[in-house]
DNA sequence: CGACTCATTGACGTAGCTCAAGGTATGTGG
DNA sequence: CCACATACCTTGAGCTACGTCAATGAGTCG
């Protein structure tokens, strides 16, 4: 039974021979770099070979929801053909030096319909965001800020296979579409209860067991 | 330009000749009945010949969000291997007499390997539902409850082409996430602006455009 | 050292939740 | 056709979690 992750990883990498072979371009990326930008929309497909990429929902106002990270030997955005209007307003940005293979999005498409164990690959890929999304919208969005936090940080400890969270409180905040100053005050709570410890830039987590105490059902493994 | 949509229909109307010759079984749903279940892992797709069904996720508290609507020459909830803990909380409730073929997900998922337009379909499928709970998890949460109405109210007038919207305020607030005596209220300003008419049961809209006006740019076509 | 980003803390206002009481359609059985 | 039960809807009062604003502090880098 898999619980929701916020980091891609690893889900495409028995398919890069593959993908070497097809038509390709070789791209890299510098840290704040756009893979693709406000109002663009989505004719490339990246195969991550190294380095970490953030996609975010960009509102009217500018505020800035995180959705997901990418990491190596992923594939995104997918290969649909419809367009949808919300990606005009999706931005993917690189966090780390980046190198990835860039395809057109209609070759992917082809690829993956004579290939069909990456055309799988690729299904499982969506329905695992549609898994990260449900538990955003129809569970996140009834905790209280506290709660959300703590599923985060005890899903991204998963993620890495850690104690550290190493993102600032504002990336918390995006994630969690919640307010900075909040997030901060509930990190200083935790760290009353000696739950965690917050660093500049990073969080650490001194006992994971009383974390999970706070999380809810859906978030524990 | 594709717009977010709460009701899925016809989606998969050319595969019907595929999905009859495949094997399945001829199954049958009185309004009010569960196609699953609580705590049920998901072994059965059912491809909709007639009705409506509403999937929603249940949460620890017993609260319920609604998720979709599936219609007429629809298939869900899908063909994926993965198996997610959150599926569980997962409900789907006809809210119409229904007729489905359902068939096991693994031979659906075989008979989608060997036909890959059929595999397409379910990959543009799960798009959309990606596009939506985006609009959701990232648009709405921003929004009062009185542009998340607006918006709710315009696109399922757009779903069912007219300006009846079939259902109790209560679905409405189950939709959006928010309390159903907000929804009323909302619902009375807006009947004093001239924009809808409340019945019991379903809500009116009068003036489409200052409906429109309400809402937010995501949400418009 | 100064400039920058990131974090902390407090004061304040408000949107939306909860509770509660009452009103109005719809359906059922006598 | 009326009495009654059952949804569904309306409106108001009170509370609180969270957003906003603002001022200060603390780590990092050139």
């Amino acid at each position: 039974m898999l619980t929701p992750r916020y980091l891609y990883r690893e889900d495409f990498a028995q398919f890069e021979p593959i993908l070497q072979d097809a038509p390709h371009r070789e791209t890299s990326f510098r840290p704040g770099e756009e893979l693709w930008s406000l109002d663009e929309p989505i004719l490339r497909v990246h195969y991550v070979r190294h380095g970490i990429a953030r996609t975010s929902f960009v509102n009217e106002d500018g505020h800035a929801r995180t959705l997901y990270f990418h990491g190596p030997s992923t594939v995104f955005p997918g290969c649909h053909e419809a367009q949808f209007k919300l990606e005009l307003s999706l931005v993917t940005c690189a966090i780390t030096q980046m190198e990835t293979w860039e395809f057109a999005v209609g070759e992917f498409r082809e690829l993956a319909r004579r290939e069909p164990e990456l055309m799988s690959a690729v299904v499982e890929n969506y329905a695992r965001q549609i898994n990260l999304l449900i538990y955003e919208s129809a569970h996140q969005e009834y905790n209280s800020v506290m709660v959300k936090l703590c599923n985060l940080l005890l899903l991204l400890c998963q993620d890495s296979s850690g104690n550290a969270v190493r993102l600032p409180q504002e990336e918390l905040a995006d994630i969690l579409a919640v307010n900075r100053v909040n997030v901060s005050k509930a990190l200083a709570r935790l760290r009353e209860e000696g739950v965690v410890l917050p660093h500049r830039g990073w969080v650490e987590v001194l006992d994971m067991d009383r974390l999970a105490a706070h999380c809810s059902y859906e978030s524990l493994p």
